[in-house]
DNA sequence: TTGGAAATGTCGTTTATACAACACATTGAG
DNA sequence: CTCAATGTGTTGTATAAACGACATTTCCAA
């Protein structure tokens, strides 16, 4: 902990720009959408945009991430160590967050959000094995988040194709048994 | 106009405090709800809300006038003259005001309220007075605003004592011609 | 009744934000 | 093409708001 806590001024406006970004992301195309539109809508200066984000991405990929981590963080499995539960958890989430996302019209920019979920997802994965595998060695570690985010995410792209025929838990249940060692 | 242009700062915050404090409205009793409880809702400072306002009366009675004045612009005849048809659109405002307070939880405060609602009805009547009027003696013109104001707040507490057996359109109607000289 | 916790107001100092003005890129119409 | 309009991003200086400390008042349980 520690922290240097932020200015409350700061967490204030911040969430000013999140939410009417949200707002308007509701209500048009996220590329129809200025600096300008969300920066009336928070009813704060142009130039305060600019004190808080680069630019109009940057601003998308923290939102981004920071509903996805809401959504992760709803069930309390980053305490747990990495089994089937915990990797169901996570599946959910992430096609939660895609459901939701697809309502808000964020064409052309589903390369963008792929890469955010799967940099929160390695970020994930690396802390559980970290948990689990205290003495092992870092880089393998590492490795094995990189390659588990991209599959997870893969999993769920699979999933959005056909996603009539079975439910997200049953779908990543079936490979489970697979992908981690000792699960019966 | 020529308005000094309030600081958008000013402009923010108050709304901020403002909605959060009918925010709050909602969910308890007036009288359970602290400075402390609003100025965390709104995420600003303490002191700030008393650099806004005087206390938290102070804040009642504008946030009532306002969403008062709100309903009453919503139909926009502070242009025309004090006929019929202003005249039914005021008491509407005025029902319908008190209507959306008594979810509001506002209990021990009707005088109060009350007050607020004949000084603004006060303003409106002697600005409508003004216009039809302008060479007659400004003192008697202030003076039927006020019996007017008290008049047609009287009226919506005997509409609302007995309120299921007529329409307030149909009540209010009904004394018109013996208030307002010269209308069939 | 009392003591202490919580709420109310107030004040000086620090800091985040507003504003205005700027240069630059993009776009669309004549 | 040019011109006007609109969006982006960056600077300075002025000011609203945060902080934290304080004195006072309210209130409620021991």
């Amino acid at each position: 902990m520690t922290q240097p806590k932020t200015d409350p001024r700061v967490q204030r406006t911040r969430k000013l720009i999140m939410d009417s970004f949200m707002e308007l992301s509701s209500k048009k195309d996220f590329k129809d959408i200025t600096v300008k539109d969300i920066t009336a809508e928070a009813m704060i200066n142009r130039a305060t945009f600019y004190y808080h984000f680069e630019d109009i991405y940057d601003l998308l990929e923290k939102v981004l991430s920071e509903v996805l981590l809401v959504n992760l963080n709803c069930d309390d499995y980053q305490n747990d160590e990495l089994n089937e539960e915990a990797l169901v958890s996570i599946f959910l989430a992430i096609t939660n967050f895609q459901k939701s996302l697809s309502n808000r019209c964020h064409r052309g920019y589903e390369d963008t959000i792929a890469r955010i979920i799967r940099d929160q997802l390695e970020i994930i994965f690396y802390k559980m094995l970290l948990k689990q595998h205290k003495t092992e060695e870092d880089r393998a570690l590492k490795i094995t988040a990189v390659i588990l985010s991209w599959g997870i995410y893969g999993a769920s792209v699979e999933w959005r194709r056909d996603s009539k025929k079975i439910s997200p838990e049953e779908f990543i249940k079936l490979a489970i048994p697979y992908i981690i060692p000792g699960i019966k």
